[in-house]
RNA sequence: CGCGGGAUAGAGCAGUUGGCAGCUCGCCAGGCCCAUAACCUGGAGGUCGCCGGUUCGAGUCCGGCUCCCGCAA
């Protein structure tokens, strides 16, 4: 039985570490994790959601705020005797030093959801939707002491659907990194599988996100907003300010139409809410929500609301 | 006790210094048109979130409670 370490965090690695749990040739024997966070409009404290996996199956959770902290953790180093044979690392958050990935005799492996070398970076899955991809997938590959650069063991495709938001996406790549990281892993470990390295002429990269980056810019064309509001579904979020208050853009669609409105015009279409974009292009908004509201659909936001200009086609 | 918005017809909203509860949409019935996000006529639909207080009189003023949501983390 393999002794298997694994560092993780988000929804997107649940799947994942559920898989090596039951896997009867391995034996995880420690989950890595970040501290419990403030979530909620009460800040309340909740556990990222692998905590909860591994407790319910009594593996030792460890949540250092600084990973140097393990070093000095007895309980941790007693777990690592004898040595790990392989570490396992899924949307952890965190970039690991040197030191730890010298911990597993034979390396850490990690699941990206992109098809390396595109998309390297901690936002991968949005960059995909927000790039119009029409081909995603999840790589597992070797961590070396560079972000996302290590040799690829296994590739796997998934294609996108034309309404993919981030959410839909990532349970889908979850799943299919699930699938076939064990497997992986072991025909690694027992040298049937050769590492490739990746092709770096062909790089791209992708950034860490904030709320920020939701705002939305009308100066894009309404296909590149229809897809940003895809791939920020659902989070971080698109919106708008208008009339000094936030309104988020959580549904739109791109209109045949043309108009002659200057970019960023709001207009009425056959009472719907429409708004002019870059090159000529028109998008409407099917739902939104108004900060304090529920979400709605267009028709009924602009009902009650005299705010949006009125025009004829 | 982190900051803030909200609860009024099926939906979205308005309701002025307390004085008969309204608008837009939907729904039902009828009419009209080659046609439309159609249009015209009529109609139904409300314990104004809950409890208490002030008052001749409370959606509106005062106190308490419940629920929903935006920001932030």
């Amino acid at each position: 039985m393999l002794r298997l370490i694994f560092f993780g965090t988000s929804e997107f690695a649940v799947p994942h570490l559920d898989a090596l749990i039951k896997d009867k040739d391995f034996h995880v024997i420690a989950v890595v994790t970040q501290p419990d966070k403030p979530v909620g409009r009460h800040a309340v404290n909740t556990p990222p959601p692998v905590k909860t996996l591994a407790i319910k199956y009594r593996i030792p959770v460890f949540q250092p705020i600084k990973l140097l902290e393990l070093k000095e953790s007895e309980s941790f180093q007693s777990l690592l005797d004898p040595r790990p044979d392989v570490g396992v690392v899924v949307a952890y958050g965190k970039i690991l030093p040197q030191w730890v990935l010298d911990i597993p005799k034979n390396g850490i492996i990690n699941v990206h959801a992109s098809i390396l070398p595109r998309h390297r970076g901690p936002s991968p899955i949005h960059a995909t939707i927000a790039a119009g991809d029409q081909v995603s997938g999840v790589s597992i590959m070797l961590i070396d002491e560079k972000m996302d650069h290590g040799p690829i063991l296994a590739t796997v495709e998934e294609e996108l659907l034309p309404n993919d938001t981030v959410g839909e996406l990532q349970t889908r790549l979850a799943d299919l990194g699930a699938k076939s990281l064990a497997e992986t892993i072991k025909e690694y470990l027992n040298g049937t599988l050769t590492p490739k390295e990746q092709d770096h002429s062909k790089i791209s990269y992708c950034k860490i996100l904030t709320r920020e980056n939701g705002k939305i810019d009308w100066n894009q064309t309404a296909s590149e907003i229809e897809r940003l509001v895809r791939a920020y579904d659902p989070w971080p979020g698109t919106w708008m300010e208008i009339e000094g208050k936030r309104l988020k853009i959580q549904k739109v669609r791109v209109c045949p139409n043309d108009s002659s409105y200057p970019i960023g015009t709001r207009f009425l279409w056959k009472g719907r809410p429409n708004i002019k974009c870059g090159q000529g292009t028109v998008l409407e908004l099917e739902v939104v929500q108004p900060e304090g509201k529920k979400p709605m659909s267009g028709v009924e936001y602009i009902r009650g609301r005299g705010e949006w200009l009125s025009a004829i086609t």
